[in-house]
DNA sequence: CAGTAATAGTTGTGAATGCAAATAAAATGT
DNA sequence: ACATTTTATTTGCATTCACAACTATTACTG
């Protein structure tokens, strides 16, 4: 049977793909604008304000972003040079980094937060009803299980 | 009052984010592994493929593409040195030019569909309900209708 | 119809990316 | 303890990308 390029699913593929994608843009592009940090700084920067001890080790921060090992290196790079986080040796396997957050990048965050937020529900939960909000995150939790699964381990426990 | 960092909405965010970049990067693996093409360019293979004549104005690809006018120039130079597609100049408008399909170009995206296909039910409708597919599709649409007004014009009139 | 503004597309340049190789330290097996 | 394998992180390199400047053409204004 031919697969036909009209197919729906290739159709809902590119919803699901200009839909994240343009949401992903506003957000960066609005951090830029507000707070002057490019979007996967701010990724980095929420996780360790999130982590105890505002820290994370290298390898931890890579699998929780949406950037590989490399990648990872570099940001911290820079935001290193931007004073924004140390990185601190780790004691307990000295081939480890931990990604601290300087006390200047807890006030970056603290100081984007509500800007971004307002972002969020302007572009986001503020386009939609808090019915079709549970869908939304039910299904994404499911396809998200799927393609990364692991990634919510960590974060939410007892799955 | 402070915004706390563990608003929920961040949480939603990440979410987002994470379903995104782990469906982008399935989709563009296994098109890279099954059919030795990324994923702009099946992106860009796609609309083309799907547009009458085979062509379309590299300004309305560039749109409906995630690809900005410089990224576009570069993408479809680079199928053009593949084979995939040709470049032809608008008879209306001196300035302008479409991206033709190939013949080549033709065969590549009809012979990387069923494949691309079994990918998207493998990852995506095969993980949710037909009845979480329609809020899902439903929910998206509202969202890009937001972020990226227009976009939909041209592709269901009559909205 | 001249003069200015807007549009289509390309290109120069510097930054960012990912892959694979390199380095260093731990874990494992004998 | 020694050799081997795995893990954590970084770096070299080639590719990719976006922004802004540039060229060519069309649209608008009087």
């Amino acid at each position: 049977m031919a697969a036909h390029i009209d197919d729906d699913r290739i159709t809902l593929v590119g919803l699901v793909l200009e839909t994240l994608s343009g949401l992903r843009d506003e957000f960066e592009r609005t951090l830029q604008e507000e707070s002057g940090i490019g979007g996967q700084w701010f990724e980095v920067l929420i996780r360790l304000a999130r982590s105890p001890g505002h820290r994370l080790r290298m390898s931890e921060l890579a699998l929780q972003t949406t950037l590989t090992p490399s990648g990872l290196t570099r940001v911290v790079d820079r935001l290193e040079e931007a004073g924004l986080v140390a990185r601190a040796s780790c004691p307990s396997d000295r081939r480890g980094y931990f990604a601290v957050l300087t006390e200047e990048g807890v006030r970056t965050v603290r100081d984007a937060l509500p800007g971004h937020l307002a972002v969020i529900d302007a572009n986001l939960t503020g386009v939609i009803s808090s019915r079709e909000r549970e869908q939304f995150e039910r299904i994404l939790r499911k396809l998200r299980d799927h393609v990364k699964p692991g990634a919510a381990a960590r974060k939410e426990p007892g799955g």
